[in-house]
DNA sequence: ATGCCTAACAGGGTTAGA
């Protein structure tokens, strides 16, 4: 089973794109991030025309995730606890069964579609926000976690776990992805038991999934790492795979971020 | 020197992203 996920920056600005990486690609379970787009105003039926279900958690003009799958879930829940306040769409959550023998599931797979805040300016809210986000974020995986399933928490995280992981460590020193407590936060919830999925299986320098569209970032390959998937034990002995689908950014008009994808012995 | 680019909303100028 091959799982990914893409920050598509803008869901309708990018339909196109994503239909032929869809096409391509042929994933059976997509998280998507920055739809920018209200549920209403979701491409549902161009989606759905590929052989995908889709499910959208959507707000106006920012944010905003959705999961498209081959199978229909058979539970989807939209928010993070905690975020009724904000009203900020950044969490979708879907449970599949999978290997269904005479009508009853073999075992599940449970998908969880994140989109972190960036948290800058560091000197702001925003940085305060990022970080009360990444705690109950991490109260809600522990708890996910505890279910003892194929779990997969993958997103944009906006957190550059170590400095391998950015062009420019030095450049990145001050910033909310690279601060001390972005990445503690980040580690906290390594270290319940999630295994990084690209990191366990590909240790090369220079792997990113994000280039700036300004300063010719991507030509000078000045990117960093921030787009992850998660894993929960009973995920992680079944990885097979983990890629970095880079060349979708050198498409036209692409997102500034690329699809990282899995596949699972599921 | 974050505002060099891009998207959304609005309706030609601002906010947000990372």
């Amino acid at each position: 089973m091959k799982i990914a996920t893409w920050n598509v920056n803008g869901v309708n600005a990018r339909l196109e794109n994503l239909c032929v990486w869809l096409k391509e690609s042929a994933p059976d379970i997509v998280c998507l991030q920055e739809i920018k787009s209200m549920d209403e105003k979701f491409p549902r039926t161009a989606l759905e025309d590929l052989g995908y279900v889709v499910e959208t958690h959507g707000q106006k003009g920012f944010n905003g995730v959705a999961i498209l799958s081959r199978m229909p879930p058979d539970e989807v829940n939209r928010g993070l606890p905690g975020d009724d306040l904000d009203e900020q769409a950044r969490l979708i959550e879907a449970v599949f069964s999978i290997n269904k023998k005479d009508g009853r599931p073999a075992s599940v797979v449970r998908v969880v579609c994140l989109y972190l805040p960036n948290g800058n300016p560091v000197d702001t809210p925003k940085f305060d926000y990022k970080l009360a986000w990444m705690e109950r974020f991490r109260i809600f995986a522990e708890d996910r976690l505890a279910l003892e399933e194929p779990l997969i928490l993958a997103g944009d995280f906006n957190v550059i776990p170590e400095p391998v992981d950015c062009h420019d460590p030095a450049a990145w020193a001050g910033d909310a992805l690279f601060r001390p407590e972005s990445r503690f936060a980040f580690r906290r919830l390594e270290n319940l038991g999630f295994t990084d999925a690209l990191r366990a299986v590909n240790d090369a320098p220079k792997t990113y999934t994000f280039w700036d569209y300004q300063a010719g970032a991507w030509p000078k390959n000045n990117g960093i790492r921030i787009d992850h998937l998660m894993l929960s034990p009973e995920a992680a002995i079944r990885l097979k795979s983990a890629d970095v689908e880079k060349h979708v950014r050198a498409w036209e008009k692409p997102s500034d971020h690329v699809p990282v994808a899995i596949e699972l012995a599921l």
